[in-house]
DNA sequence: GTCTATATACAGATAGAC
DNA sequence: GTCTATCTGTATATAGAC
């Protein structure tokens, strides 16, 4: 049930992670899915309305993504690499992590935009803390939990729009290198 | 000479770093100038003109800050130190690097802007490797230089953007913890 | 160099028929 | 739910007077 609203955020969440959410307008993403725009204000009567369904499911996924690694059968290096290639997925398909996206454009969001976004980047520090305090003994450097999953979290974001301007993946590739070095 | 290119250019910069490129229009812009939006396009013609002045004026800008950090009599963990710090004033002012809020929108730039995208990472990541290579014994990891060079020009990029979502400035600290460790 | 005026396009949003 | 039609605002950009 539902199916356009979900092929809409769908669509929405892919145009959103390669132009920003700025550069999505209701007529091409109607136009993309087959309607017309004000159908789209059906689903998502203002534009706000389709940022905060995309940032909640956006972190919904991701954090079924990170329960997922969690309960995998590898150590804290497995589950690191695991972690990692989340973001070498999205870079592979020339996309950005869509909340990084939406960051660059806080001004123009609403409160609840903005605080939904807080939480995605907040979700994904507190699953890597707790990923790192979970295996005291691999980790091979004195820094603290709270010190890696924040360079982790944020390195690896900035990383994605660093090497989509260059065309390569050069940012994605030393940050693994990096922390994987730590394990 | 050219006092109104100058104060444009300087507004503009401001304007992107708090709500990025395409938040920008002319008319805002010639309002907080004082002049009318048809005048800035005397100075320049598109927008893309316009964008194209901002990353250079802002990569010269940067590379002369990082000639003035080399000269200067301190050790490597000095130099980084000088060199964070330049991330820091820009967090202090609720802003973002400009090269990095148009690299979120890089996908509406000129192929001219692109370029001029690239060569300003690449200045800082240039100049990041030269750095390290002039002090071989204070460093204490066996990372190469180029690795750590985009690790660091990308985590500070990024921790940018997650700090000024969150409001405080826990990334950009922790991306400067992890380095002074190095040195 | 700066202005007024305007062309053109596109944005978000709504009313009301079906 | 989806449509047509439209309102209103704003964007980039240009022509031409001064």
């Amino acid at each position: 049930m539902n199916e356009n609203r979900t092929t809409l955020v769908n669509t929405a969440q892919d145009a959103v992670q390669h132009g920003g959410f700025k550069g999505l307008s209701f007529r091409k993403l109607a136009d993309e899915v087959g309607i017309k725009s004000s159908s789209v204000h059906y689903y998502f009567p203002e534009k706000a309305d389709l940022a905060q369904a995309l940032i909640e499911r956006y972190t919904t996924s991701l954090c079924e993504h990170l329960s997922q690694i969690a309960t995998r059968d590898a150590n804290l290096r497995g589950k690191l690499e695991a972690f990692i290639a989340i973001f070498e997925e999205v870079a592979s398909q020339n996309k950005v992590c869509l909340c990084v996206m939406m960051a660059a454009e806080v001004e123009s969001l609403s409160d609840k935009n903005k605080l939904a976004l807080q939480a995605f980047f907040n979700d994904m520090e507190l699953w890597l803390v707790s990923l790192l305090e979970a295996y005291p003994s691999e980790l091979k450097t004195s820094l603290s939990s709270a010190c890696l999953a924040r360079t982790m979290m944020s390195g690896l974001e900035g990383a994605l729009l660093v090497d989509r301007v260059a065309g390569n993946t050069h940012c994605i590739s030393a940050q693994k290198y990096l922390f994987l070095s730590m394990v």
